[in-house]
DNA sequence: CTGCAAATGTTATAATGTTGCAAATTTTGC
DNA sequence: GCAAAATTTGCAACATTATAACATTTGCAG
């Protein structure tokens, strides 16, 4: 899995793309797992930016390339897509987001930007040990974290000429 | 705003309401803000048990006591309790908790039993610190935490006859 | 090629949340 | 007090997000 470059910071965005998918591919061939071509294709369409994307929208992008789809299509991709750790789901926003660091056994934290939308994933070990601390003091087991922080991205407090 | 019990731990919730209702009194009265008889239902209801409730079943509860009610009627007393901080929505749940600290300019977090449904607020001055760094390390102002953990609370762990 | 399991199509519907405007109520300025 | 203004509530319609149920197609193993 490859690093990648901050989504604040200009890049070449189709690199992003490719690796994520090229990833998912091999994540899905480890797995036995079958990434088919609307799976794929939903994948694409999150990873086109790095903004949250709703199920909605993807329907409609479905819908703008003559794939006549119903709200279960991209469900169904969206749960497998979710379930091989490809892509998060922003409870705070009902949308949908790339994972930055599939294959890797994380905790997502994620830094959505109110004036732009971007959404930064942050793999955050002391914040998830800080979490998991809490947790333990309460004797509470944990399974899964929702951690999403609304606020400011670094561009659109410099510049206010946001995207 | 006083000290209360842990939900998980048997205690007199008729004393946990009696204390949401008077701390939410005195929060309004010093905000002159108006605590009128629907948002002081609502907040009631909401406060019955340490489960989050649902906008709907808020409607559902009104509707049972001959208040018939619409949807913006609740989510208008929503989010009057929002704003006043006497209640926290649960985004992962699209659900609705007493604020167990009222009135104290907190983050709260969130542990979230997925088989009693009980939830517990953490003030989590730990947690805050490492979210906050965490995000200043991007170089992100944030602004709104959703911080909830969803698990096994220890009563659910300890003995198998969940409520 | 056949039969099974997985994936997709299709229709309908459930659950959650919002807009816009009218009526009622409360507050405020006089 | 009383009228104007502001806030709150009622109400109807609608928008958005998500799921259920069942039919059909596709991929694959034997």
């Amino acid at each position: 899995m490859t690093e990648r470059a901050l989504p604040y910071r200009p890049h070449n965005h189709d690199a992003c793309v490719s690796h994520a998918l090229a990833d998912a591919r091999e994540i899905c061939r480890q797995h036995n797992a079958r990434l088919t071509p609307i799976r794929e294709r939903v994948l694409e369409f999150i990873w086109q930016s790095h903004k949250p994307l709703g199920a909605y929208d993807i329907l409609a992008m479905l819908g703008a390339e003559g794939h006549n789809a119903a709200p279960p299509t991209v469900y169904r991709a969206l749960d497998f897509l979710l379930q091989y750790g490809l892509v998060h789901r922003i409870a705070s926003l009902n949308a949908f987001i790339g994972c930055a660091h599939a294959g890797e056994h994380h905790r997502g934290a994620f830094l959505i930007c109110r004036q732009c939308g971007t959404v930064l994933e942050l793999a955050t070990p002391a914040v998830s040990k800080a979490v998991e601390d809490a947790a333990a003091a309460e004797a509470f087991l944990p399974e899964e974290v929702t951690l999403e922080v609304a606020g400011v991205c670094p561009r659109c407090l410099g510049d206010n000429s946001n995207a």
